[in-house]
DNA sequence: TTATAGTTTAGAATAATTATAAACTAGAGA
DNA sequence: TCTCTAGTTTATAATTATTCTAAACTATAA
């Protein structure tokens, strides 16, 4: 009870309104010991499994929108041309395995850069994401 | 015409039948003194700008495959879902400008890593990858 | 308790890509 | 040079991921 309070104030701090879909995906997502790697087909099939009022398609792709810009979620980089997310929000980096095509992270400091190229004029670095690619 | 003959003898080395349509890929693609980051629609525009004989989508998506399987162009690792390529094969960095959604070459030896993580086992690294977001 | 703005939903629409199968063509061998 | 065939191109259909739409539902302020 008190962990779902944490996620009811979580979202009511990002102006989301705690309803009882949001509050079951942020259980799902945000109280977890590993980190996730997903896509929306993944989550929703994780989520429907085992119920029968099920979470609509299109509330899974509003949700996690929502959470992504709320700074909950974070989108991956990849080469394919659907969307993949990443529970962990930290500043991290990826293997990324050509082979079975899976993502792993890699621990920040697993990765040490000791020279960073100035931004263009006007702009400032946000993040910095490195993703090394792996095969047998 | 020597420099058709180079990229027909390219061609053929990657068992690639050298036809009209890849040679005319192959001629606007690898023949630029800038890099060039492209999405299979804006090649299409740009190919079939002033042609009455226009080259099919369906051709150019062929083409790109192939010359991306050759090792001719490289898929960028972004958060979009659609692919973007890149005719820089070599190892290199990206900003992407999260405000215009733009990409830019950052080169190589603007960015130095002291610390590499050891790759699983049995895996080898093929290629590193650092994309730097930026916003105003 | 009620009004309303925000949210969910099924299904339609769109966008990017891949598949299909018929027509075409490069190039090996006669 | 001619012919045959496997490889290639093409228009179009099919598929996949995502976004849109508008009606039904609900959290919450008053």
């Amino acid at each position: 009870m008190n962990q779902k309070n944490e996620i009811v104030n979580k979202l009511r701090t990002s102006g989301l309104r705690p309803t009882k879909q949001r509050i079951l995906l942020a259980q799902n997502l945000f109280i977890r010991n590993k980190t996730f790697h997903f896509t929306v087909e993944k989550l929703e099939k994780e989520i429907n499994k085992n119920r029968n009022e099920k979470v609509s398609l299109a509330t899974i792709y509003n949700t996690v929108e929502a959470f992504t810009k709320a700074g909950y979620l974070k989108e991956i980089l990849t080469s394919k041309n659907k969307s993949y997310y990443d529970t962990n929000i930290k500043s991290h980096h990826h293997f990324y395995d050509e082979t079975t095509k899976e993502l792993t992270d890699i621990d920040y400091n697993q990765v040490k850069l000791n020279k960073v190229p100035i931004p263009p004029k006007g702009k400032k670095i946000k993040s910095l994401e490195v993703v090394i690619r792996i095969q047998k």
